[in-house]
DNA sequence: AATACCGGCGAGT
DNA sequence: TCATACTCGCCGGTATT
């Protein structure tokens, strides 16, 4: 009955993104090592790396490392790139890249700024040799229209195909023809596997669980105990490249934004801070056509703990006034929480953040000049 | 008993 | 060493019906 259908599956990940952006608009940084950064600006180099090229990566600078850090490795390279990052940018190029992708595939899924999904099951009329060609001439137009290198994985889910494009990049191309997943998977350190992170390795460890294929033959049982009765047998399923999950278009479902403080607060003059972020909320509702019916606060405190509060409105909205109105007021409830509690080490705040939740497309209204 | 909501955690780009 | 800005999904607990 949980059996799919047989399907082809294209995932795309486009190299480096953020750092290839870069080198396109600027052909001359192409042979250094370019680091893209979040500045946080509370020091000069404060922040993080949000991604680094081949050529800095070779040299250990990764996505996730103190700005401060890279700087250190890249020291003695006096031709070291350090850019700020520019989404509106990037942005651009990803739109771009995605409406040709959109119309590659029967069916489009973007998952990410540099990622997408296509079912091409129509398209290949399940000839993976056919499958693998419309693969290979995405990869060409999106390298001739952009100038950007991509690696594509073509498998018959997106598991298996995410796990394609993860096997050899950047500028790969993988295919895991039906029937060879498991064979594909099972040598693989569980770690590898697609959802499943340092902490859940860490969990399997000691139940001898390391490799792929030795989570694929695990006792249900154990692992339904110990990652609950949707996640447990989930996770077995993808040991064993099981993966039911159609290539679907979903709309957004959430918008946060969210800052670092100068310094962190105590009881920091929230007003300022939080309108600007549920001004620039509003803005991006309205100009996506959303509205909201979840508003919540995030709070990270110095420890780098993640807090967060939220609450449901009755009804549907996109106005900056609102979205602000219940932010401050979390946030005011979430202090006094704190002050009951006595946590007053928690008082201190590093990051500050809004989200929007239960996002609905909005109805089309008219203009003003329907109503004069 | 089923459903909805909430806050925390984990994973990924 | 210092530690961004997002998005999505699941879990357990509690409230609502």
């Amino acid at each position: 009955l949980a059996s799919s259908l047989p399907r082809a599956v294209i995932a795309l990940d486009l190299d480096y993104f953020y750092a290839q952006c870069e080198e396109v608009r600027r052909p001359e940084i192409k042979d250094k090592p370019v680091v893209v950064c979040v500045f946080s600006g509370r020091t000069e180099d404060s922040g993080a790396v949000s991604t680094a090229n081949y050529i800095a990566r070779s040299l250990g600078v990764k996505s996730g490392i103190p700005i401060a850090f890279a700087k250190r490795i890249l020291k003695d390279n006096q031709d070291a790139v350090f850019l700020p990052l520019d989404m509106e940018y990037y942005e651009t190029v990803s739109d771009r890249v995605m409406d040709l992708v959109r119309s590659t595939g029967d069916v489009f899924e973007q998952a990410s700024i540099d990622e997408a999904y296509i079912d091409v099951t129509r398209k290949s009329g399940l000839d993976f040799q056919k499958a693998a060609d419309i693969a290979r001439s995405l990869k060409t137009e999106i390298l001739h229209s952009e100038k950007l290198t991509s690696s594509v994985g073509v498998a018959s889910n997106k598991l298996m195909a995410k796990m394609a494009v993860d096997a050899k990049k950047p500028d790969g191309f993988t295919t895991i023809l039906p029937g060879k997943e498991r064979e594909f998977l099972a040598p693989l350190p569980v770690g590898k596997l697609f959802g499943i992170g340092p902490k859940t390795e860490q969990k399997l460890e000691p139940l001898g669980i390391v490799k792929v294929g030795d989570l694929a033959q695990a006792d249900l049982k154990i692992l339904t105990n110990l990652f609950g009765r949707k996640l447990g047998p989930t996770l077995r399923e993808m040991a064993n490249g099981i993966d039911t999950s159609p290539v679907v278009e979903r709309p957004i479902e959430q918008l946060s934004r969210i800052v670092t403080l100068k310094q962190d607060a105590q009881v920091f003059d929230f007003q300022e801070v939080i309108r600007a972020l549920a001004d620039d909320l509003s803005e991006k509702l309205v100009a996506s056509h959303f509205t909201c019916s979840n508003v919540g606060i995030i709070a990270i405190t110095s420890e780098l703990k993640i807090r967060s509060r939220s609450k449901s409105i009755g009804s549907q909205t996109q106005s900056a006034d609102e979205i602000f109105q219940i932010a401050g007021a979390l946030f005011s409830s979430y202090f006094h929480e704190l002050q009951e509690g006595g946590l007053e080490k928690e008082h201190r705040l590093r990051r500050v953040g809004v989200k929007v939740t239960g996002l609905e497309k909005a109805e089309k209204r008219g203009t003003l000049e329907d109503f004069v």
